[in-house]
DNA sequence: ATTATAAATTATAAGCTTAAAGCTTTCTGT
DNA sequence: ACAGAAAGCTTTAAGCTTATAATTTATAAT
């Protein structure tokens, strides 16, 4: 190998276990999102953002506000607005302004967006199958279990 | 907890832990690179790409041709051109021709960049010792170890 | 009722990222 | 020596992302 991770043969020891775990997540996560990113434009046209923002509103049938498909997304919420822009004009989504609230715009898919997606969603599953297979499913677990000890320490640190 | 893993309680059966594990491979990485790029521009005025770029070209005296760098980070060659662009104007590294293949671009850093960064690298090894405080150390290494199966499962795949 | 505050979204500027195309330089096979 | 292929980098266009400021609407406190 030789990633980001060889950055740590170099550094002084304590505290070193720390950085090594970040950058190995690091490291692997974006293997992981490269690759699929990769797939998603080649095979569906969509990018990586988009098929995110498609997911979270997947199995909404109501649709989502804006703010909280920013929360769930964890991006900010000038960001949407160009995204959402974009999955309008392909007609996979529907911008909706809400009577009560009108600060408030609701997106949520068309039946078109729905039909895409599903076949995108399909092929995202399989090569994460596929990728994920040598890893042993009990390790699977473990990993998973160890990883919202890890988020819970992380988000105990941020917030007051 | 209310983010993107929230996806995974529609899924059907099967396949469905390592979607979960993606997810929250995904959330977690977030979680931290975020508060990282936050502070990073807070207390240092720096973008996380920057401080990444430096982070490969430390203890690399000799410097580090463009394609090595690109490599170690992960990003297509396209990227570093304006990245490197702007490390430079701030006069943290240097570019340098190879008299011996006119092609290759070398980086170094300067002085000034090696100074300035290890300011940098010390706080941010704090921060991530204290975020990642809530695991541990035993834990730690066993999730580093799982992780590297899991990368190397990854890279298996992807690779012919 | 009026004003102040907060919430939800959009606009803007700077920077990051990719894919694809293009340029220069080097290597390879003949 | 020469043509073709490959390597290394840059450019371009489209899209993503953040931070900050501005805009509109709703709520709360006089």
């Amino acid at each position: 190998m030789d990633d980001a991770e060889a950055i740590v043969r170099h550094e002084p020891e304590g505290r070193k276990a720390e950085l090594r775990l970040w950058l190995r997540l690091l490291t692997t996560t974006n293997l992981v999102s490269n690759e699929i990113r990769r797939r998603l434009r080649a095979e569906f046209n969509v990018t990586l953002p988009q098929f995110d923002l498609l997911s979270q509103l997947e199995r909404e049938s109501g649709g989502l506000r804006l703010s909280d498909l920013s929360k769930r997304m964890m991006v900010t919420p000038g960001n949407l607005t160009g995204l959402v822009d974009r999955l309008v004009a392909e007609g996979q989504i529907a911008r909706e302004q809400m009577p009560d609230d009108r600060r408030v715009v609701m997106v949520r898919m068309t039946d078109q967006g729905r039909r895409e997606f599903s076949r995108m969603a399909r092929a995202h599953q399989d090569w994460i199958a596929a990728m994920f297979s040598g890893l042993p499913p009990q390790e699977q677990m473990l990993l998973t279990q160890e990883l919202a000890v890890l988020k819970k320490s992380v988000s105990d640190c941020r917030a007051p």
